[in-house]
DNA sequence: CTGGTAGGGGAAGAGT
DNA sequence: ACTCTTCCCCTAC
């Protein structure tokens, strides 16, 4: 933009945007870079922004959003049809210049936030390479750099550097000679060898502690405590053998290999520097620094394994990664393995990490617990370390990779408690806002501690509030707004019906508003009326913000569409391990249509159902129920009501069955006498006390539940379920609608007195449905 | 052109 | 109407 504009002024000496001096205008794209700026270190913090992902959590990496999230500092958004306008007055185009002002302000603030000159200094001076081209994030470059000086150094002559060619595609496929690494499709490649081990979780919610370890940075780790290197590793020779069987550990006899010297200098140094930062007399300068500098030397440490899968790389060394990854599923199982021989229940582990479930609430005694493995693991490994790394109070653990749990922290002698979530919808930027405060509203509801039957029903109160405020329109349009990465650029996808951010996209870019591979296109999913004809997808009905807010778009946001695919989905999916609602429930609270829901365990109830009623008589099935006993309002004794068949009747209604007494039971005495027992059924369920299976444990809790499935009581083998089921509820009222079935009773008698009162008396009730 | 694999989950089309 | 497959995105490690 400043070159044309420079062009379009005759500005002289332009060309010291750089620090050589030109004459012909540069002005293709792809070469301001090295061209014009060639002498300067040009920093992009959009770049830099996404390249620290792991610091800069944002939904989008936009100027505005980086601007909040990242400063506190609120930036007005200017739409970029609008600006044309601003050239109307003079007090205007003031405006505007200010505010383009204030985003240099805001750029620079944001790169000193971000500390990203400090920090890819550091990693240059690491690697030995040029320090802007650590500015544009080639992390494999820096890599081959620190590999060559290193080679270099041991006197090694280094493997050629491929030849980047600007034809990809077939000719560079044929080259790589994997050919297990063919593309699945121009944008992402299948995997080339196995990665780390995921193992099985034990779902559920845990309200006891729960002990999580891992291993330090352990891919590097491996690469030392195996002597993994080009130079020690007997590698098959590329494309012939079998290439996809990884390679033996080099005997232990052998000296240590280049890499793995690399790797503990790296980590000794980094040893040192964060031994430095422990000096009491180091000024708040010098913590940063050292903070800078081994945070690069990780980093550096921590990329080394990613560059021997890179099939671009140099150094691309495949059977060395899958060696890495091999070791590491091998660790990680073994050490699953030890803790279970040990009597620890595994829960869940990553790659790196195993989760054990103490079942104790004393942090003590979980730290002794941890102390313990830790030592037997360590015992097995020269340098290798498991490290404990997080107690968690309580946790809810849904799927692999998708947890959250409250994690219990010590400063300076208190226990400090802070919420941790990892890859569940509410992490996500795909998900709206809407969708997020819901979520975690009801994952805190979980994770408070208190009862099961409180946290439920706050959660549905909560629900029936999120659907009424947004059908009434209360929820600003920001909370609707989904944001998606574009990982192509818009004319480059196959398949655009089915993507809403690439619709949305296509139509900036022919507003002429830039979006390219890597940007953020936030989209809101709205109604059109105006549609008749065959019925639109979902991708077509995506809208940018700034289309619903123009006047006149006669756009409405389809508040049913986000009720019933984000809010509910994400929630249904949190309180899938509670007992004591399901998806219908939850739909229902948001005013949804429940059947939908209820269709796969409806269907499942009506077959037991209908199978019971075959095959199962009412003394069987009701065996189990508490009876309905009435109080005769004369003689104020209880009898049960066995049924309108077999009960003392007559043509004025019931008769109360004590032998001296007979008085009528009046119709609202009984309706009140069965609300109240139907009450205090209902009461009972939700109570929700979970009672194991096993007689002779007996163990009974009324705990928000600590596993699903098994019994609280370690020692027990024992499932535990509902003390009174949602099942045994349903028998209770349907016994209660069989006393009073008088169709049923009719049906079934051969009393012919009785079938005439009974006739009579359901003729009565049609008349008069009350009594 | 610009480390890796594992995995969940949405949307839509193909197949049954 | 249902499942299976493919594509896509984002996340965990």
């Amino acid at each position: 933009v400043l070159l044309h504009r420079m062009k379009a002024h005759k500005v002289d000496y332009w060309s010291r945007l750089g620090r050589l001096r030109r004459s012909q205008w540069v002005l293709a794209w792809e070469k301001v870079d090295r061209a014009v700026m060639s002498g300067r270190i040009v920093c992009d913090t959009y770049l830099a922004a996404k390249a620290r992902a792991d610091l800069v959590k944002s939904k989008s990496y936009s100027l505005t959003q980086l601007a909040r999230s990242q400063l506190e500092t609120p930036r007005e958004d200017i739409s970029f049809e609008s600006i044309p306008g601003y050239f109307k007055s003079a007090s205007s185009l003031a405006y505007l210049t200010e505010h383009c002002c204030f985003d240099t302000f805001l750029v620079i603030k944001l790169m000193s936030k971000l500390q990203v000159l400090p920090l890819t200094k550091q990693l240059t001076a690491l690697a030995g390479n040029l320090w802007g081209r650590t500015m544009t994030g080639a992390r494999a470059e820096r890599n081959e750099y620190l590999l060559l000086h290193e080679f270099h150094k041991a006197k090694f002559i280094v493997p050629d550097k491929a030849i980047y060619t600007s034809q990809r595609g077939a000719g560079a496929t044929q080259q790589d000679g994997d050919e297990d690494g063919g593309r699945k499709t121009e944008g992402r490649r299948k995997p080339a060898y196995a990665g780390g081990l995921v193992l099985e979780p034990k779902k559920g919610f845990y309200d006891k502690f729960v002990l999580m370890l891992d291993f330090n940075s352990l891919y590097p780790s491996i690469i030392q405590e195996y002597n993994i290197c080009f130079t020690t590793v007997n590698r098959p020779v590329r494309s012939d053998d079998n290439p996809d069987d990884e390679p033996d550990v080099p005997d232990s006899a052998l000296e240590t290999g280049t890499l793995p010297k690399l790797l503990a200098r790296l980590v000794d140094r980094r040893r040192q520097v964060k031994q430095l930062m422990k000096d009491p007399k180091a000024t708040p300068t010098e913590l940063a620094q050292y903070n800078i500098r081994q945070t690069a030397l990780k980093l550096t440490a921590n990329s080394m394994y990613g560059c021997l899968g890179f099939t671009n790389s140099r150094f691309y060394a495949k059977p060395l990664a899958m060696l890495i990854t091999s070791k590491g599923r091998e660790i990680l199982q073994n050490t699953v393995g030890l803790a279970e021989s040990k009597g620890l229940d595994v829960i869940y582990g990553d790659t790196d990490s195993i989760m054990i479930y103490t079942n104790t609430d004393s942090i003590d005694e979980v730290k002794t617990m941890g102390l313990d493995l830790k030592r037997e693991v360590n015992k097995r490994y020269r340098l290798l370390e498991i490290e404990m790394d997080a107690f968690y109070q309580r946790m809810l653990l849904l799927k692999k990779k998708k947890y959250a749990a409250i994690v219990v922290t010590e400063v300076n002698g208190q226990l400090k408690t802070k919420m941790e979530t990892k890859g569940l919808d509410l992490v996500r930027r795909d998900w709206c806002e809407l969708s997020h405060s819901v979520s975690e509203f009801a994952l805190n509801q979980i994770l408070s501690g208190d009862g099961r039957e409180e946290v439920l029903d706050r959660i549905h109160e909560y629900l029936a509030k999120v659907g009424r405020e947004t059908r009434g329109g209360l929820v600003p349009i920001e909370k609707f707004i989904i944001n998606k990465g574009m990982t192509k650029n818009a004319h480059e996808y196959a398949d655009v019906k089915s993507q809403p951010h690439v619709q949305v996209a296509k139509r900036m870019i022919a507003k002429g508003i830039s979006v390219r591979a890597g940007d953020t296109v936030p989209y809101v999913i709205c109604t059109d009326h105006t549609a008749q004809g065959p019925s639109k997808t979902m991708a077509e009905c995506a809208y940018h913000p700034d289309e619903l807010r123009q006047p006149g778009s006669g756009l409405k946001i389809d508040f049913e569409w986000y009720l019933a695919q984000q809010v509910h989905p994400p929630v249904a999916r949190l309180c899938a391990p509670i007992e004591g609602t399901d998806a219908g429930r939850l739909a229902s609270c948001l005013g949804l249509d429940a059947s939908r829901y209820h269709v796969a365990s409806a269907v499942a109830d009506m077959q037991q159902h209908t199978m019971l009623d075959a095959q199962i008589s009412d003394e069987e099935r009701f065996r189990n129920v508490d009876r309905l006993f009435v109080r005769c309002l004369r003689c104020n004794r209880s009898n049960p009501l066995i049924g309108v068949a077999l009960s003392k009747v007559g043509y004025r209604g019931l008769r109360c069955p004590e032998e001296n007494c007979g008085a009528v039971l009046p119709a609202p005495s009984i309706g009140f006498q069965l609300t109240a027992a139907i009450q205090q059924h209902i009461r009972r369920y939700q109570e929700g006390w979970l009672l194991c299976d096993d007689p002779a444990c007996q163990t009974r809790t009324r705990m928000l539940s600590v596993r699903r499935e098994k019994c609280m009581n370690a020692e027990c083998l024992g499932g535990k379920s509902l003390a009174f089921s949602d099942k045994m509820l349903y028998n209770q009222l349907l016994y209660f609608d069989r006393v009073f079935n008088y169709d049923r009773a009719l049906k079934h008698t051969t009393d012919e007195s009785l079938r005439g009162m009974l006739s009579w008396a359901t003729r009565c009730r049609s008349a008069a449905p009350c009594d």
